[in-house]
RNA sequence: GCCCCUGUAGCUCAGUGGUAGAGCGCACCCUUGGUAAGGGUGAGGCCGGGAGUUCAAUUCUCCUCGGGGGCACCA
């Protein structure tokens, strides 16, 4: 293993510098950290060999290309999480007999493992789990991969009552190799099927972590199978980096939208409506100010607003397809068979098709652009609601355009920029990732009109200049489309936007338009929405700003309020010319001290307090406190008007 | 829909097999205080809904509805 050697059986391993080592075959990653040095090999916890991470006890064979891996680096992280999994499966085994274990990966920011037990675990086992695992770590076991038989294997976990494990093993590709690691010490120590790779003991886990929720989770992520119970807990590589992770998941809990809904008086939910939104004042006028500045924008681009019934007779649903694919989501009123069954409409689509086709349309007319801010009502499945996120009736700011095929691609590009336009006006664009979903296996409509239709998008995606990610086989089944998924200040990824090129809507509900050559022919029709649903949107911008919202949307812009009775007066003699001025103001005259006043409207996150005393009275000033700063600036009331009125005006 | 947790005053939550408590908010009084909680007094609850066990249920059991965390779902 020395670098000089020459012999048949010598290969050359490159390091990320450029160095190239010689080798005999055979040699492990391990083995060359310790010919590289001492302290190298005492850090290094896994080897990545043409890119991919191995355990350090893996033989190379061939040439390669290699990286030493350090508990410190990046990549380690996947490694700690992964380990910390296997850690957390065997302490529950210690100390809940009979659990079936089943897998167990890494995942952002921690791990999980999923187990099949008849007893629930609650959150108060987590203690004791945590301190069994903090025992196996300490014990510092070589984690010892081994390759088995396939029957071997089956075998043993049958034996053992591992069913789930045996059922693995057995769904495992002929070819794939089957590697048992243990962790455990002697032959009847601790061991788990997986694919690796790990660390070189349960040592390097490191005590970093933290078992943080229980939850149900079906085998297999499919819900014909048994429920299993996930344990899902969280690790980093020191300390700070968990506490960091913790204190990350504290803000991310002030800034839950339910709770600043609550404290900004936005909205309310309560049991005799499940899943609708009760809007106070202070919600509406957020909602009213983003559908205003939609409604601004929409027009700009050519759009003309309609708007459709919401309640339907079935005969209109059936046409539509929504009666086969849609029923169980929605709301139907009156029996099958009985008179008129009708139901709330679901979607607009259907409704603005009837539109264009209210006329005889020409080619002239095309491309019509029909956007409509429909009110549509979902049955969602009980488990699924969740605050302004996922709720029944919302509105969504949808649109529909009816092109003809050479219109097509100008068309989409249009609404993709149209899109990234809206999303950058509400300060929301800066990670936009838009996934490219292919044709899925349940489809209509012919190849040759698939092959068009994703053609055609993927030319748009080379036009627009925005990251993408191909998302195949995840397509409407009527239609390939472009998804816009963004990312809050807190990273969390929301999808909002959508674009689907509809080949079969346009024949179903026989659309037609006249062409320059006299015959008739069925326009495209291209399904688009920017916000998506306006509620959920909100729920996104209210988290996305912490409550803090631009201006222009802030419920309350600026609260006045003297320091004391005595100069009421003033203060409302600025709270007129506030509202003069067009500024959404309000007055706090209450017999309470400065200091209750600013914690109060901060709390409900007042974007401007204008303070009053006797120096402002005398100057005509005001002394402006900006929600998020303890700055207070004393500005001439004039000036400190304008201001106020130039930074609420709408991006358009 | 599934698993676990949960539902007590407007809000946040404590609590008990013998029909309830705190803080905040609210009302009234005192206080007129320069930038994140001044003081006092008081009102306010069918303990989510239904059934059962019990002499007695807010408390225990079951059902149901809502909420939360996941899973599945999101056309």
């Amino acid at each position: 293993m020395k670098a000089q050697n020459i012999s048949n059986s010598n290969i050359s391993i490159t390091l990320p510098d450029g160095a190239v080592r010689q080798y005999d075959a055979g040699i492990t990653g391990a083995e060359i950290a310790a010919d590289i040095s001492k302290s190298l090999a005492k850090t290094v916890i896994a080897i990545k060999i043409d890119g991919e991470l191995s355990d350090l006890s893996l033989p190379i064979e061939a040439d390669a290309s290699i990286a030493l891996i350090k508990r410190d680096d990046d990549e380690a992280l996947e490694m700690i999480r992964h380990d910390a999994a296997h850690v957390m499966a065997e302490a529950v085994q210690t100390l809940f007999p009979g659990t079936q274990v089943t897998i167990g990966p890494a995942i952002d920011n921690g791990f999980y493992y999923d187990f099949a037990r008849d007893e629930p675990f609650s959150t108060e086992d987590f203690e004791k789990i945590e301190k069994e695992m903090r025992k196996i770590v300490e014990r510092n076991s070589a984690f010892v991969r081994e390759v088995w038989k396939r029957d071997d294997a089956i075998a043993y976990f049958k034996g053992k009552g591992e069913n789930y494990k045996a059922e693995l093993i057995e769904d495992l590709p002929e070819e794939e190799e089957i590697k048992i690691y243990r962790q455990g010490e002697g032959d009847d120590g601790w061991l788990d099927l997986c694919r690796g790779p790990h660390m070189p003991t349960t040592k390097h886990v490191g005590t970093a972590f933290k078992l943080m929720k229980v939850a149900g989770a079906y085998w297999r992520g499919d819900s014909n199978n048994a429920m299993l119970q996930r344990i899902y807990g969280t690790a980093w590589r020191n300390d700070k980096e968990l506490k960091a992770h913790l204190t990350m998941l504290e803000e991310a809990e002030a800034r839950d939208h339910r709770k600043l809904g609550n404290a900004m008086d936005l909205f309310h939910f309560q049991d005799e409506a499940p899943g609708q939104v009760f809007w106070h004042h202070n919600g509406w006028v957020i909602y009213t100010a983003l559908m205003d500045y939609m409604r601004r924008k929409v027009r700009a681009a050519g759009y003309q607003e309609i708007n459709t019934p919401q309640l339907l007779d079935a005969r209109f649903w059936k046409a539509s397809g929504h009666w086969d694919k849609y029923r169980e989501n929605m709301f139907i009123f009156g029996e099958e068979g009985e008179e008129n069954p009708s139901a709330l409409k679901p979607m607009s689509c259907p409704g603005g098709a009837q539109v264009y086709k209210a006329g005889l349309r020409s080619y002239r007319e095309l491309p019509l652009r029909l956007a409509e801010f429909g009110h549509v009502f979902r049955q969602e499945p009980s488990g699924a609601r969740h605050g302004l996120m996922r709720v029944q009736a919302f509105t969504q700011d949808d649109a529909h355009i009816f092109c003809t095929h050479d219109q097509l691609e100008d068309e989409v590009v249009k609404m993709c920029d149209l899109i990234k336009e809206v999303y950058t006006d509400l300060g929301i664009a800066d990670d936009i990732t838009i996934n490219f979903s292919t044709r899925p296996e349940q489809r209509i409509g012919s190849e040759e009109d698939w092959d068009r239709a994703e053609a055609g998008l993927r030319k748009v995606l080379d036009r627009i200049d925005m990251k993408w990610v191909l998302n195949e086989g995840d397509g409407a089944f009527y239609a390939p489309k472009l998804d816009f998924i963004l990312r809050d200040a807190i990273g969390r990824e929301w999808q909002c936007g959508t674009v689907q090129v509809d080949m079969n809507m346009p024949t179903r509900l026989d659309l037609q338009y006249v062409g320059e050559d006299g015959e008739r022919h069925a326009p495209h029709m291209v399904h688009r929405a920017i916000l998506g649903s306006v509620e959920r949107f909100l729920g996104v911008l209210i988290e996305h700003y912490a409550g803090k919202l631009p201006l222009w949307l802030a419920p309350v812009q600026c609260v006045v309020t003297p320091i004391t009775s005595d100069f009421d007066g003033y203060a409302q003699d600025v709270l007129e010319q506030l509202q003069a001025a067009g500024i959404r103001a309000e007055i706090d005259l209450r017999n309470e001290k400065i200091n209750y006043k600013v914690r109060e409207h901060s709390l409900a996150k007042v974007s401007a307090l204008f303070v009053v005393g006797a120096r402002e009275q005398e100057n005509k000033t005001v002394a402006i406190r900006r929600l998020g700063s303890k700055d207070q600036n004393v500005v001439a009331l004039h000036e400190a008007i304008n201001a106020l009125a130039d930074e609420a005006k709408a991006p358009y």
